[in-house]
DNA sequence: CCCAATAATTGATCTAGATCAATTGGGAAA
DNA sequence: TTTCCCAATTGATCTAGATCAATTATTGGG
């Protein structure tokens, strides 16, 4: 994809183009991402460690499994999947990856990635060098903070999916998907409305524990009893409290 | 329960009496438990801040979703179910926990506990208050790195949870389960292969997404094709090779 | 711009596991 | 010991969602 002044406008989970932040102080995202909370003199020590990478092209991998661990990643725009393959060689999908989110944590007491981390559309980030981070971690409590917090996202975020995989239906299944997509993106300041769906929907399907065809009819659903709208990629959230409601207590 | 000298004895998962330590550096778990590979001046400030807690009794809880976060709980005897209620007042699972093992990372971020643990047997743990964990973690590097791998296991356990609930069937479910158990005991010095099983059927089909009578269905297959014995509570594997390969990667 | 390869949708059928129902078994309290 | 209650098992049936099959978009490469 050529990198273009009309694609960086405006729709989240698009291929969006930013000039490369060197800097934590300046990035739109300090508030969502690592940075979030910490004093400026402290936002400079993790300046200095963060290594600011030029971007990758969709389908460029982050990480391979078996890969050194050095660093975890912080995606600055575009998206990730995560997954690994199983013994058959199949895709089975861990997470998708956001604007402001962290991931490679699963790789720490492992000391290799367990998992590959895939762009699914141009992917800028900024590396975090693990090593170092422990080092300022120990200097700055309030950084030290900060990276628990960030492992106990992690944790809770894949309680949810837990509960998800495990108790409910294909509708709430999908709702759950879509508002989470949706409450993500608005914390990034897009359209918590309309949105791109960065995967496909066998991916979709594999991340949810469903088949392609059951997401496809499940959208046909929720398009006939007036939910959303969704050609092709482009989603529209046309009844969020009917959706919400679907969700049950999760999002 | 009455506990009496007899009860001390050797099936894991049965509830057993050990006269409380007060102390990481003569605790038999030190090596699967927080201190692994501390120290042993490490291991003193540790002692300093751990509480060792007196006993709790089969049906109470370690802690409610809501209360205030303070402390991590790391288990040194019995086992632990942690859960939460959704919003019918079902139970839905998360996790079964046993000695040497940590929980509560899930309320780091949130500053509440945002799930229940009950104690499923008789139960002695050590309290961790997280406020002078973080102050320890700062001053010594190795406990730092200690507490992230900690993290990152627990990130790690629900990636393969994630895995096994969205792509096992009901047969390999209950295999990872068994195998999972199993591993779990004989780094403890247990028997892998005849254990007692502390949670209910019930309670499992809970856990792995499925109805009670399929879990009481396929140990009565398993017990067919002699894969394993269960008498009510106690479990032995006859084939562990089997169990192992319905498994696929997990375990 | 065209074509081949792939993604998505829709329909028909099948099945693993849920649900419903009945029975048996075991443990705690009196 | 007897009684009561809940856990576990077993059988019969039902269904959500998988699988199989065919058709219709889309997309990327030349």
């Amino acid at each position: 994809m050529t990198i273009t002044k009309e694609n960086t406008k405006e729709i989240a989970g698009r291929s969006i183009f930013r000039s490369p932040r060197v800097s934590c102080v300046t990035c739109s995202l300090s508030e969502l991402c690592l940075p979030r909370g910490l004093k400026k003199e402290n936002l400079d020590k993790l300046d200095y460690i963060i290594k600011n990478s030029p971007p990758i092209a969709k389908g460029n991998h982050l990480y391979l499994p078996g890969d050194d661990f050095k660093s975890l990643f912080a995606i600055r725009t575009g998206s990730v999947k995560v997954y690994v393959l199983d013994k058959n060689g199949e895709e089975q999908i861990i997470g998708f990856y956001f604007p402001g989110e962290v991931i490679g944590f699963d790789a720490i007491n492992k000391e290799k990635y367990i998992c590959y981390a895939i762009a699914l559309e141009t992917l800028s980030y900024c590396k975090l060098p693990f090593e170092k981070m422990s080092l300022i971690c120990a200097e700055i409590p309030e950084f030290q903070d900060q990276m628990f917090r960030l492992l106990s996202d992690e944790i809770s975020t894949e309680h949810d999916m837990i509960l998800t995989l495990s108790k409910r239906t294909a509708d709430e299944k999908l709702a759950i998907f879509i508002m989470s997509l949706s409450n993500r993106f608005a914390k990034l300041g897009y359209s918590s409305t309309v949105f791109n769906l960065p995967m496909s929907r066998q991916e979709i399907g594999n991340y949810l524990g469903l088949a392609v065809e059951t997401v496809s009819r499940v959208f046909t659903k929720f398009k006939r009893t007036e939910l959303l709208d969704v050609d092709k990629k482009i989603l529209s959230i046309k009844d969020k409290d009917a959706l919400h409601a679907l969700c049950g207590y999760n999002k």
